[in-house]
DNA sequence: ACGTCGGCTACACAGTCGTGTAGTAAGCTA
DNA sequence: TAGCTTACTACACGACTGTGTAGCCGACGT
């Protein structure tokens, strides 16, 4: 497939994916060097080590995505959301599980723009911070695990078909209350007895 | 601290915690060992290799953990919901993560209680399956992305107090609908819009 | 008293990792 | 043409991994 690309280029998206589907750990050099046609000492030679890869990555990730839109997963705003970008998404939502600064900067604008959408709504929140932090993790772990997503589907969720079925549950899911009122207060003091009972101890 | 264990059983308490803050890869069997002031050539001796300790761990933790409730993540149950469950809890979690077997049967066993919860309530769902493993992917992403949680709430997740606020939030936030029927609908067309053009190509 | 079996340790081995070094080929500038 | 930078490769090094092996020591049965 990628050809025309400066080999410095396809090392950089080699990386992108690589790191996406296992993680900056479990992607070696050589793996990289190797996906992208090149030996691992251009790879070295480019960007220093792989750590220098890495801030090289999410500095392009971070720059193309918001390039294509301010915000990075909200179901409402999805035009441009191609294949490309979903994997860009990928790898930087991957990269928050290794603790990357661009993933945990991600994050950080996740919250903010939860924040800047949860006061144009109308919903009746105790602890905002909290809520929006909630949401956006779960939001986010519909892609962390799209193994175990794909494996309850029968069916790959980096897949479009599957993709929408995914993202139709959760639009589902978040359209109407899964708990009565009298539910969540039950809940809530079964919590409060745990943390009672942790406290003592 | 732990002294008057078995240096099998210390060596698999050890492993399960390291297993759980690092995941299979990142924990070391020198590190496990050490961790159970052992020598690694114990462990190696008990487990065989380091796959069969991470069975003897798998199944340990599910059986200590169905002897403690039938279901494994649910907040109206929460009795006996102490730090030794939760670090089975998060073990086990963690282990989906890293594709264990017992991780998946673990999984498995959440889509099925899903289901079953599913169908006490009325909620309408088109999708009863994606549903449910949207719900329990994202309950589950609460512990499995701790670390962002604690950040977030800048404060400890795994710890008693923000654990019962990031709990108390999750509550509030399924027990109310989030966005209304009208902006559902009008984000499934823009899933249909992305499906289309990406299947066009 | 003696054998042996399980708990336990020390040490060596091969593979893989990221990294370092030396060197080649091509293109640009003077 | 000479000199230098840049793209690129091959190869070796040290660290770390899981694994294999040899052996020590105390308990227990006979």
């Amino acid at each position: 497939m990628s050809s025309d690309l400066t080999a410095r280029a396809r090392i950089r998206d080699a990386a992108i994916q690589l790191f996406a589907e296992r993680g900056v750990e479990g992607a070696t050099i050589r793996d990289i060097a190797q996906q992208a046609d090149v030996s691992s000492g251009l790879l070295r030679h480019h960007f220093g080590s792989k750590e220098g890869l890495r801030d090289a990555c999410d500095e392009w990730a971070l720059h193309e995505l918001t390039k294509v839109s301010g915000q990075f997963i909200e179901f409402s705003t999805l035009d441009g959301f191609t294949l490309r970008v979903r994997l860009l998404q990928s790898y930087l939502i991957r990269s928050i599980l290794d603790g990357s600064p661009a993933g945990t900067a991600m994050f950080d604008r996740m919250l903010e723009y939860g924040e800047q959408w949860l006061a144009t709504t109308d919903l009746k929140v105790a602890d905002p911070r909290a809520f929006v932090a909630v949401l956006s993790v779960m939001k986010m772990s519909l892609f962390t695990m799209s193994d175990l997503m794909s494996r309850a589907l029968g069916d790959d969720v980096t897949q479009p078909q599957a993709w929408g079925r995914m993202l139709r549950a959760s639009l589902d899911l978040f359209s109407q209350p899964l708990i009565t009122k009298e539910q969540a207060l039950q809940a809530e003091s079964a919590i409060d007895r745990v943390i009672a009972g942790e406290e003592a101890s």
